[in-house]
Parts: structure tokens; C-alpha cells; sequence
DNA sequence: GTCAATTCACATGAAAGAGACCACGGTCTAGTG
DNA sequence: CTAGACCGTGGTCTCTTTCATGTGAATTGACGA
């Protein structure tokens, strides 16, 4: 690359340079806006369910509900900060999203990560788990607190590790002495409370708030609202806001999403040097997103992982018809041991098998054939730039070669 | 032709092992006054 | 006497294996029409 090209590359990212971005943050997960548009309702239900505490009662125990991108937790975290500022001396609001890594997997990672929020320290592991509970409610009960715990995509946390979690956590108020603590739970998976024990249920949901999708009109509002705050005047085409919040609407009215495709569509524009951003661009985001999730789910799959995905890409080139599990295990059987791979075994393949489906990577479905047994029918991504990122991807680990060697 | 039993090729579940990581408490060792 | 090194024990976590059981329709084979 020549260096004069590197430096207009360089140039267009200087601080002095015209950017079509005023503040990109706005546009991401981060940012709390100071009004939330079309959750009115929402944020009445909530302060009448947590406005008790401000006179220091026990709020009810409460479920929120709604899909991906609906505002829960914005709306959520918006109330309960409201309500802590109106007793700060007392009232303690603790986050937790479930979904994080170092969170979600045990029980023990979860009291760890209260007790860390609650200022207390906590090794990553060595120490027994009822010791963790200890250490935590020992600082639940030091002073005189009335606390209230979001605990943020719930739902993930319970698949995991099972419902006793909840059943202590709802029993920690018959022992102590001088706090309080009520539990809000944020779910997208309405159905999850099917598999909770019924009276662990009732207590939990001592009151629901439900976050309906938006529709196409108020993802446009939104949208206006933050893109007149990110992007610099005047550089969004006409019909631009209107396309994303329509699309985004077809994913049920997912304002993320929404707000992530004008995001990446700016950032196109800027790459290319150009100065407007137009509705094509908005396609090119829709496209890029998709890539960019696919290919970083895969590159942070461990090697076994990408050693069948690899077996699986393979086979699907070389061979007609449906690709089966047996057939997986018969070419990584073979391919696994050249490539420095310990051989896993077939159980364990066809778990991650099932994982690469969960993430998305491949389709699969459960077939009996009858005489000839059951197995999956493996689908791939048809060939297209995806698939293409993946194959490199997989090259790059040296679990896949464009020549056929193993055919 | 009909119908129940059989069969295949895995799926799915449960339990437990291996090996890594870590905290804690006790013991040993070397340095200090 | 004391701080720090070292070690054994006991805990968690992740990945994996082992063993056991489940599954659903094509096939088979007995049976009766």
C-alpha cells in the first residue's frame, strides 16, 4: 500500500476531519438516553411496584417480559436508578446481566459476581460455594439497606444451574435482620417459568410488566431521536431512518437492531470516504451484520468445535444429499489425528454438533429414516461471502484446506 | 393386504473422571535483631 | 521472632468419556382374507 493512500485512510479518522459522526456511542448498547420514547406505560407499572421502597418496605418480587430489544432493561435500569436517588442513604440497587461469561455458567459464579457488586471480593474459584453464599449475605445484612436485584436475562442462568438459586435468594429475607432484598427478573423468553417450580414461581412473580415490540412508527422516532444526537447534520438521506426502523420492525421491533443498522451503515459511509449515508448503504449493513456475527461466533469456537464444522463443510462439498452425523464422525475419525487433534468420541461430537446448530453456524434436524436409524441432516450456509469468511477462518487454524487431500 | 414386532443409527441423559486452576492453613527456612 | 516459600488438602470449572436409555419410521414376517 502506498503511503500516500494510508495517509488519507489515516486523515479521514482525525479528530479535525469531517466525520459524519457526531457521537458514535449513541448508537450502542452503552448509552442511557435521558428519555425513553414509547415505554410510558412501562415506567408507570414499574414506579408504582418499586415506589414502596422509598418508605423503606419490601417491594414485590417482579418478572419483566419482552423480546430482544424492547427496552426492558433500559426501562428497567432507568427506574430503579430514579428510585435510588431518591433515597441513596438506603435504597441499593444491584445489576447483574446473566448472560455474561463470568457470570452464567454455576451458582458459584453468580454469588461471586452479587458479592463483587456489593463491594466484597471474591476469588475466581478455590473457595466452597456455600462459602460465597456466606460472604454475600453477610454484606446484604451489614447495615440497615433495602436492595433490590435486577438480575438481567435470568432466563439463561436458570437453564443453567436450575432454579435452587432463585429458591435461596427468595429465602435470604427470613434471615436477615436489618436488610431487604426483592429480586426484579428481566426474561426475553416468556415460557422459560414453565420449567421453574411452581411456588418458586409465585413468589417470584409477584408482579409481571410486560414490553410489547415496537412497531415500525415508534423504531422511527427512536431512531430520529438518537441519529439527530450521533450522526453531524444533514448527512442522512431521506427514507434512510425509515428503512431501518421498517426492517428492524420485521425482526420484531427490535430497537438494537435497529439502531445497529444505521450504526454500521454510518460506518460504511465513513470507510468509503463518502459523505451521505443512502438506503443502500442500509443493505450493506444488514449484510455486514450478519457476516460479522457468524464469523466471530466461529472464530471463538474452540479447535474440536471447528474441527467438525470443517469435517461437516467438506463433506457437503464432496458428497450429494444430506450430510449425517455418522458421516461427520467418520471423515473427523479420520482427518482429526493428522491435523494434532486428540479424537474425541461420537458422543461428544454429536454435542458439538448440536452446539454449532445452537449457535447458528449450521442447520440441523432430527430425522428417522426408518430401517436406516436416526440421525440429523446437517445444512450448511449456502455458499456465499459467509461461508467463505468461515473457510478461511478454518484455514487459518489449519483444520481446512481448499485441495482436497482427504476427499 | 394388514398389523405388530423388529431394527437401525443415532439422539439424549446422567454420572463421573481428568486435569487445570485456585485458596487456605500448616510447616519449613532464612534473615533479622 | 517473623516474613516468605513451599506443600498438602480440598474446592470449582471445563471438557470429556462411559454407560444407559430413548426414538420413530422402514422393514420384516406372521397372519388371515
Amino acid at each position: 500500500m502506498g503511503q500516500s493512500t494510508l495517509k488519507d485512510i489515516f486523515g479521514a479518522y482525525r479528530v479535525d476531519a469531517k466525520s459524519i459522526f457526531k457521537n458514535k456511542d449513541v448508537l450502542t448498547e452503552k448509552f442511557l438516553p435521558t428519555t425513553i420514547l414509547h415505554r410510558d406505560e412501562q415506567i408507570r407499572q414499574l414506579g408504582r411496584i418499586v415506589a414502596p421502597a422509598i418508605r423503606g418496605e419490601k417491594i414485590s418480587n417482579t418478572f419483566v417480559f419482552g423480546t430482544v430489544g424492547t427496552g426492558k432493561t433500559l426501562t428497567v435500569r432507568y427506574v430503579a436508578g430514579e428510585l435510588e436517588k431518591e433515597n441513596p442513604a438506603e435504597i441499593r440497587v444491584l445489576y447483574v446481566n446473566c448472560k455474561m461469561k463470568r457470570v452464567s455458567d454455576t451458582e458459584y459464579r453468580l454469588l461471586a459476581e452479587l458479592t463483587r457488586t456489593l463491594g466484597g471480593t471474591v476469588p475466581a474459584t478455590g473457595l466452597p460455594t456455600d462459602h460465597v453464599y456466606r460472604i454475600f449475605f453477610e454484606l446484604l445484612d451489614k447495615k440497615k439497606q433495602n436492595i433490590i436485584l435486577i438480575l438481567d436475562e435470568i432466563d439463561n442462568i436458570i437453564k443453567k444451574i436450575g432454579d435452587d438459586i432463585l429458591y435461596s435468594l427468595l429465602r435470604v429475607n427470613q434471615e436477615l435482620t436489618h436488610s431487604k432484598l426483592s429480586l426484579i427478573g428481566i426474561s426475553n423468553d416468556i415460557t422459560f417459568t414453565d420449567n421453574i417450580d411452581t411456588r418458586i414461581k409465585s413468589s417470584l412473580s409477584e408482579e409481571d410488566v410486560i414490553f410489547p415490540p415496537y412497531n415500525a412508527a415508534q423504531l422511527q422516532d427512536i431512531l430520529l431521536e438518537r441519529a439527530a444526537l450521533a450522526f453531524a447534520d444533514d448527512v442522512l438521506d431521506k427514507g434512510v431512518i425509515a428503512k431501518a426502523a421498517a426492517l428492524a420492525a420485521q425482526e420484531h421491533g427490535d430497537a438494537r437492531k435497529a439502531l445497529d443498522l444505521i450504526r454500521v451503515a454510518g460506518e460504511v459511509v465513513e470507510r468509503s470516504g463518502s459523505q451521505r449515508v443512502t438506503i443502500p448503504h442500509i443493505d450493506c449493513a444488514v449484510e455486514r451484520l450478519d457476516t460479522d456475527r457468524t464469523t466471530e461466533l466461529v472464530r471463538n469456537q474452540p479447535k474440536q468445535s471447528l474441527a467438525v464444522l470443517a469435517s461437516i463443510i467438506k463433506l457437503k462439498e464432496s458428497q450429494e444429499g444430506n450430510v449425517q452425523t455418522g458421516d461427520v464422525y467418520a471423515y473427523y475419525e479420520r482427518t482429526a489425528p493428522t491435523r494434532g487433534l486428540k479424537l474425541l468420541t461420537p458422543r461428544r461430537v454429536s454435542d458439538l454438533i448440536n452446539e454449532l446448530d445452537m449457535l447458528g453456524i449450521i442447520r440441523t434436524k432430527v430425522v428417522s429414516k426408518g430401517r436406516y436409524g436416526r440421525t440429523r441432516e446437517i445444512e450448511v450456509l449456502p455458499a456465499n461471502p459467509v461461508l467463505m469468511r468461515i473457510k478461511k477462518i478454518l484455514e487459518e487454524n489449519y483444520l481446512f484446506d481448499t485441495l482436497n487431500r482427504y476427499g
